[in-house]
DNA sequence: ATGAAAGGTGAGTGATTAATCGCTTTCTTT
DNA sequence: AAAGAAAGCGATTAATCACTCACCTTTCAT
């Protein structure tokens, strides 16, 4: 016989984040996912329901990767800055090792033919500001970060800027090593968290 | 008879940029184009070879559009902050105006399915950053921007602030004010491009 | 031993979709 | 007026895709 049900179900998810990475989300077929994982395409259906189920458990896993980097840095005891930058990092090693995350997160079949899959991203999302938000408003109290500040908003620009990268390095067919453009990202970022000296000097 | 070949192609192409940006790229078939235009499917092909041609000219036209912007931004004669600022209001404005466009950039059908379109949108981003990093080596110099800062780096963290933002905005399905929050991102910007107090004073 | 359940297969099915084709109508040119 | 081109149409085709179904084989509990 096969493999049992949990561990097919979570190879089918692994080939299907590195088809996507490969060959895009239109790609994606059924087909091909039974293909890459060896078996019939008829069989996929043994072990999910539909196709967007399996599309779902894919989102759900990237949802769960990216939350436990949050959590381990929400509970890191260094510096919100270090924390900062250590996010950065991590988030692109993720992402760098699971090309398959960002084009199946920006795809539109994901977003409008299941509106539940995009609730569910929306969320990540969500949260993630949030979460990088209080990082920042901790970093303004200990005088760490410059105090005209407005946590909310650089915590958007700070997703922003992820984004934005993400975005070119998948437009550019993950052709730069996109490790080394983070700690440029990370520049960019404090010069623009940086107190001033005059801040710096004030004793609060 | 029906409109002049060159006429109804531009109502194509319009047609599918509003179609890509309410049903997305995956639901843009040629009998949706049609139907939006009050034609025949198979007359859409009178106009067009293939159903790639008409993505592949709408490409073009945003790209037209893009190199517009950026040209009318370097013939300004304001400084280089003013343009820098007004660059991201015209961009925001011109994708809220088009929002098939971020739609059809980031689908991985244009990118995956005809590399031909993907070497188009990549130029368009080179020449994008080529051009801010010019504008920002002039504030430099000038002494408007910190001296410190890499022109190239920022251009590219310019155009990631830009294109998260937009991949946000999509993502959430254009429910906020995007023009709104791009004051937000040329505040961000800014905080990290202003000279500190004491370069300030520099004479230079 | 046996029979049910799990995992797997190949051969379909119906829906969707880009593209073709033969034909009609309308406008322009000679 | 006749000819030809341009713009349009309906019907059709071939391919692709998610999903179903009847059947097979191995495993394992009774």
């Amino acid at each position: 016989m096969g493999k049992p049900h949990e561990e097919r179900k979570e190879e089918i998810i692994r080939k299907t984040l590195e088809l996507a990475a490969d060959k895009g989300v239109t790609r994606l077929t059924t087909q091909a996912i039974a293909d890459r994982v060896g078996i019939a395409q008829s069989t996929i259906f043994k072990h999910f329901k539909t196709r967007d189920a399996i599309l779902g458990a894919a989102i759900k896993w990237i949802s769960s990767q990216i939350f436990s980097l949050l959590e381990q840095t929400s509970k890191e005891s260094s510096s919100p800055r270090e924390r900062l930058h250590h996010l950065i990092n991590r988030h692109l090693t993720l992402v760098s090792k699971h090309k398959g995350l960002p084009r199946l997160l920006f795809s539109d079949r994901l977003h409008l033919e299941s509106p539940h899959l995009k609730k569910a991203v929306q969320q990540v999302m969500s949260t993630y500001m949030k979460r990088v938000s209080e990082i920042i408003r901790e970093g303004i109290e200990e005088g760490q970060f410059r105090n005209d500040a407005d946590p909310e908003e650089t915590a958007r620009c700070f997703v922003a800027l992820l984004q934005g990268l993400i975005v070119r390095w998948s437009i550019f067919d993950f052709s730069f090593p996109i490790e080394k453009e983070g700690e440029e990202l990370w520049r960019f970022l404090w010069s623009s968290l940086a107190p001033s000296q005059e801040e710096d000097r004030d004793p609060l």
